[in-house]
DNA sequence: CCAAAAGTGTTCCGTCTACACCCATGG
DNA sequence: CCATGGGTGTAGACGGAACACTTTTGG
């Protein structure tokens, strides 16, 4: 320990994932229920220890390696949450994380490996210590981020149709869009771009396939909902 | 060490303070020169180390209070920084606040005492660590905040002009508002209350002082710029 | 042939923006 | 009496919201 640093006291830091994903129209978060003491069986975020050789951005993407086997997720700081007694353990502070990941990216048998299962936003249960409040911050900055960021493509699969991706924003923001208005706009959005491609599961008639266009967003990542 | 805790390692968190003011129609930053190794000398943020007896919010506020002797200060976090080496001497987690004071709330012994002082925001040195990001960061937050927030007031005296409030505005948007449709809006916010008192310092003809009326904020917080 | 989802424009209204002159007063 | 900052209204542009019918095709 070297200088004034001795003089002060060291705490475990952690992450915790919000994991949000996206299916039957409906936006749902992995948890799992908890496999040690303190709160065993309890519902809980999955996270872990921020270690030694890692940065706190490091130890959110391997503990999402982790649970889900899948690198490169989007994936913000939602925030820190530091009370002395939120884990009832030990002083533990936690970072939480907030991810968007397309569900059928997700291998099932790594979700009954660890125990996690994606359950439906409106239907979540308490959850272990303070990560209600994490849920609740993240969908907040989720909701505020949806409008002006174009990352609700992350929560579909490389081409989707015009409905599903109103579907999407319809999940998130909580209310029900207007669908030609929804269209308009995204119309006017160069980096979504029509697919010759057609999609015949949800429909007769047939839905034309979209696509997000990393290359022209980044080129002109203007954005408005 | 209970349980799993002890297989994983403890780090040293620290909160950082950006702290801004209002003073000139400037925006500025209290910020020192280190005064302990690593980097000694540089310009640096104020900031302390989380204690075992303490929140990390709770460590924030004793930090500043420390530092301006004010309590009750507006403060929110602006996130978490955790790369490995961000700082020199040894691992450091520490998550940056930004709070809004009135620097004429300030003493100015303080201000010696402590070694820091005033600057300009657009005079900003190159600091310590990862500093300058976190103010980038907390800026970046500030200025969506002010437009949907109502927390400009922290920068000024309880009683203001409207001038002042709209210089407040401008810089820290950094860009040049409408008279006219600035009083416009600020008209319709009920809260924003107009005193019987008038202003002489400023101007020849007196400008009339507003005061942000808590209560009616609390009955109706809508707010947009 | 019909159910089910895809696709498509226009009008209206409210909001934001641009803009210039008179007022009151201390020195 | 004039320099200085305080205070006020309107018109035009723009963007967002509301709204209903036709198309395609699998069963």
């Amino acid at each position: 320990m070297t200088g004034y640093y001795g003089l002060h006291s060291k705490v475990w830091v952690a992450v915790d994932c919000i994991i949000f994903g996206f299916d039957n129209n409906k936006l749902k978060l992995l948890i799992g229920r908890r496999q040690m003491d303190p709160g065993r069986g309890e519902w809980s975020l999955y996270g872990g220890f921020v270690g030694v050789d890692e940065s706190v951005d490091e130890a959110a993407d391997r503990v999402l390696f982790e649970l889900t086997g899948l690198k490169h997720i989007y994936m913000k700081q939602v925030a820190t949450f530091g009370a002395i007694d939120r884990d009832p353990g030990e002083r533990v502070i936690s970072v939480a994380y907030c991810a968007l990941i397309n569900v059928k990216d997700y291998d099932t048998s790594l979700l009954e490996e660890h125990g996690v299962e994606w359950v439906e936003l409106d239907k979540l249960p308490h959850l272990y210590s303070d990560h209600n409040d994490m849920v609740r911050k993240a969908l907040t900055l989720l909701r505020r981020r949806v409008k002006t960021e174009p990352i609700s493509f992350n929560l579909l699969p490389d081409l989707f149709t015009l409905t599903q991706l109103q579907h999407v924003y319809e999940a998130i923001l909580g209310e029900e869009l207007d669908k030609r208005n929804f269209r308009k706009r995204i119309k006017q959005i160069d980096f979504i771009e029509k697919t010759e491609l057609i999609d015949k599961m949800t429909s007769k008639r047939g839905a034309a396939l979209y696509r997000f266009n990393k290359r022209m967003y980044m080129e002109d990542p203007t954005f408005k909902l």
